[in-house]
RNA sequence: GGGCCAUUAGCUCAGUUGGUUAGAGCAUCCGCCUUUUAAGCGGAGUGUCGAAGGUUCGAAUCCUUCAUGGCCCA
């Protein structure tokens, strides 16, 4: 240490750690050089051994978290990812006593010993031989309070975990939920495919993309905002049911709510229209649910939620009349829709559309009353450019929306499959894009070449991931759900 | 984008009306302790008070700007 310039406590803990280390490697002990330790059983398994496993012989790893030192013997208190487990050292009993003064919390080991039960009743490990397999140069976070910082839970994700075992959960349940998705859509023979990420233009949603560059085309490529329009060119191609789940990306801002990248499952099904996909998207929440939460019904964010088949249908033109006093349809212009939002108290900015005008009003006035799972359906086509049109009244379409506590879950629809009016919907939209609407996508006459040869009728939707999961853990910001979510850099 | 709030030791947090040397628990270090488990007992050290300016005899505390995060609004 020089003088003048005194060490902080985490300089001065990391000095004593980094003296430690140098000493284990001047005993040909070094930790870093260890490559494995075998292990007989993880740590759960030798509590639940117990008491057929009395004086059998374990080897176990694990971090160290905890060390109770009481003269000649000590506890260690080790964990692995299958829980907690201690380990009882004698001195005298082996070497491994004398190891204990190089040894931190934080640590990685290996101990072999045999199991018994202390007078308290804890089942425990008396060791003969210890390894440090990893040295901790640094202090883990408090062992009763975690680590509660929120910007170092998310920069720093892996103190989180280890520090806050409630996160372990949230992230286990979010592992569990997709193999649920998964198995779920295998059992009904859907085909999991992966399409581009990187396109020239980036469609099939609405929202800004992020743009990036191919040196040795020298071109500008787009990272892409949704799959749909790929996905449907494989059911041209012969598919029947396919899926997707992957990372979508929309330039946009970042806050508790919105990650510029996040997770969507995509799945379309032919020969099906809307009202199949939202039997099967109710099964499959249902299914997911019920496996990870053990019950259809729970309470999340204040709300008791019921996830039971089927789900209320909410029309959506007919809720908006009801809400509004005012007929969708009659508010044939963009002034009209403004002084309906005017009305009614919504928000409008200078430069919004007829139709973002309405979107707005809906989900302002309609969409925070879908608490319970359910769905919005039905909406007008001017909002709907991919979605089949409704027999009886081609002014709405064949789709739904899926809410819970008043979010959106999920969107789909009977697939518009009609070359022609989907050219007019894209050419609409190009329109719209030239009066200064940024969020609307280039037309893809590649994907309108794929149309012409023929799509079948076919129902598709997408559900986003982090939604679900947030609705069902019961969490209410998007970053408690992504293990690395986006953060403005220091 | 706007409003409000937060940022103090490695971690979790106190810090009064602007006033002497900025505190506690955990962690760390030293000593004791062979069935403890939030082990215990005795002792010790800790800091760019988010950053940069400013006001003042004196700033963790008041003012300004900035950074990051949170809540609400858009």
């Amino acid at each position: 240490m020089q003088t003048g310039t005194p060490q902080s406590p985490g300089e001065s803990l990391r000095a004593v750690r980094l003296d430690k280390w140098k000493t284990l490697r001047e005993e040909g002990r070094d930790p870093f050089r260890q490559t494995r330790f075998v292990r007989t059983h993880a740590l759960s398994e030798v509590r639940a051994g117990h008491p057929g496993n009395d004086g059998v012989t374990v080897r176990v790893v694990g971090r160290v978290r905890a060390i109770r030192r009481h003269g000649g013997a000590a506890f260690v208190d080790v964990e692995d990812v299958s829980g907690r487990l201690q380990l009882h050292v004698e001195r005298g009993q082996s070497e491994a006593f004398s190891l204990l003064d190089l040894l931190d919390l934080g640590d990685h080991v290996g101990a072999a010993g045999t199991v018994f039960q202390t007078r308290r009743g804890e089942v425990t490990v008396s060791v003969n031989e210890l390894v440090i397999l990893a040295k901790s140069l640094r202090g883990l976070p408090d062992k009763r309070e975690g680590l509660r910082d929120v910007d170092a839970r998310y920069r720093q994700r892996y103190l989180d975990l280890l520090a806050n075992p409630d996160v372990r959960e949230v992230f286990r349940m979010r592992s569990d939920m997709v193999r649920l998705v998964r198995e779920f859509l295998v059992e009904k023979s859907f085909v999991e495919v992966e399409t581009p990420i990187l396109l020239t233009l980036a469609g099939g949603a609405e929202a800004r993309p992020f743009a990036t560059h191919h040196n040795a085309l020298d071109m500008t490529l787009y990272l892409r905002i949704a799959m749909e329009l790929h996905l449907k060119r494989l059911i041209v191609g012969g598919y029947e049911a396919v899926y997707e789940i992957g990372r979508v990306f929309r330039n946009e801002g970042i806050d508790t709510r919105h990650s510029p990248e996040f997770t969507m499952l995509e799945l379309y099904w032919a020969y099906h229209d809307y009202e199949d996909m939202m039997d099967l998207v109710e099964q499959l929440v249902a299914h997911v649910v019920s496996q990870v939460r053990g019950s259809l019904r729970f309470e999340s964010q204040g709300h008791m939620l019921d996830f039971t088949p089927p789900w209320p249908r909410v029309d959506l033109t007919e809720r908006f009349q009801a809400k509004t006093g005012v007929s969708w349809f009659d508010v044939t212009t963009r002034d009209a829709a403004y002084a309906l939002a005017r009305r009614h108290h919504v928000e409008v900015q200078a430069d919004q559309t007829r139709t973002q005008i309405l979107d707005k009003i809906t989900s302002q006035l309609v969409e925070p009353d879908l608490v319970e799972p359910s769905f919005l359906v039905h909406h007008p086509v001017d909002i709907s450019p991919l979605a089949k049109r409704r027999g009886d009244d081609p002014r709405l379409t064949e789709r739904f929306e899926a809410f819970c506590l008043g979010r959106e879950l999920g969107n789909g629809f009977s697939e518009l499959n009609d070359p022609v009016d989907q050219r007019r919907r894209f050419e609409e939209q190009q329109e719209e894009r030239r009066r200064g609407n940024d969020e609307m996508p280039e037309l893809d006459e590649d994907y309108l070449t794929a149309l012409e040869y023929g799509m079948p009728p076919t129902a598709g939707v997408g559900l986003g991931i982090e939604r679900l999961m947030m609705a069902v853990a019961g969490v209410s910001a998007i970053r408690d759900v992504i293990w690395f979510p986006a953060l403005r850099p220091l």
